[in-house]
DNA sequence: CTTTAGATACCGACTGTTTGGTATCTTTCA
DNA sequence: TGAAAGATACCAAACAGTCGGTATCTAAAG
């Protein structure tokens, strides 16, 4: 994040590291740690910097989240689009990004981020709406008391994967992940 | 909370009334609303009490925590001791403990706390090693992946309730436990 | 039963720091 | 030149925490 030293004229660039760096924060250190300064610091920019990019730092936050969530919904569309099995399409698609998330990434990129937004009420209504918008859309292929019980268990293992890192018990993800799927074709 | 002002001394009151106040924030408006100062204003304490009482902001929010792990610890103990079948008592307890307290308070008395303190890194390693504790002492009863989607889907939950609040889809509780449990139950 | 001394419980003004945010100035590019 | 991009300096509010003081309680001595 050090760069950025003499790289005039690079608007988007400098937009894209106060995202990232915004990002980081929150997830290493919580997100009571993004402050506009430590933003600021680490991205190599000032305050005048930072809020001719953002108005203010919740719009800041706000862009970050959204961006998660583009790239969450991004990664279950393509993870459906390769299933050919109609029924549980959405599940399982569900069950393997958030897996394979957390089985690349030894430390989620994204999981503590997202469990943070859901503590503050002004994201968590964003994350309300968004996750609605899914269980709506695959009513019909979804709809099922042994799919949410599947959906639920992969939202279980975001908040294992956030304590894994302080010695909390961590499943076998590779093994989960088969059941779970397994549970979704089996009727 | 407005009273205090001319009863005797009452320490022990005062204590419990800092940490519920503190609870009561925390969960209604998110952990960065639990200020020094607005736990005092609640608790018609001022600052100078609350440090009597608390070392630091910190030692409040501890305790807070290790109060809720203590209540879970119990609950969970006392579900336990009604049960007969030793295999899957503990996932039983779990579930039965976590979506009982959704179903009984519309709004649960400490998902949103219990969450929240996901978030810190300090609460993270509190919460991490509790969990640990449970998982390895009832190895013997409870280690099996069925029984692990189980408790990862009663973790769900929780975070869906959260989301509840906000427009976002809540599962049939009573139906869902029905079914979490029959599934500790087949082998 | 008093008196009294020390401890406990609590108050409220104060401190230094950090917060998000703004106003103004300079540089860069088209 | 003029608009965009960013730096510098500053602000009021809020923050956690401190400190000297006072009211209240407890217990032992007189």
């Amino acid at each position: 994040m050090a760069t950025a030293s003499r790289r005039r004229k690079q608007p988007e660039l400098v937009r894209r590291t106060l995202l990232d760096c915004a990002a980081r924060l929150a997830l290493e250190q919580g997100l009571a740690a993004v402050t506009v300064q430590a933003v600021c610091e680490a991205a190599g920019v000032t305050k005048g910097g930072l809020f001719h990019h953002f108005a203010s730092k919740q719009a800041l936050i706000d862009a970050v989240v959204a961006e998660l969530l583009e790239k969450l919904d991004a990664d279950i569309e393509a993870a459906m689009a390769t299933d050919p099995q109609p029924w549980g399409r959405f599940t399982r698609a569900y069950v393997t990004v958030t897996l394979d998330d957390l089985m690349l990434n030894q430390s989620s990129q994204w999981t503590a981020l997202y469990i943070s937004s859901l503590t503050e009420p002004s994201l968590r209504r964003v994350t309300a709406a968004w996750f609605a918008k899914f269980v709506e859309r695959h009513r019909a292929t979804d709809d099922d008391p042994t799919l949410e019980i599947v959906r639920l268990a992969a939202d279980g293992v975001w908040l294992a994967g956030l304590l894994r890192d302080d010695g909390g018990p961590m499943p076998d993800l590779a093994g989960l992940r088969a059941r779970l799927v397994a549970m979704t074709l089996a009727r």
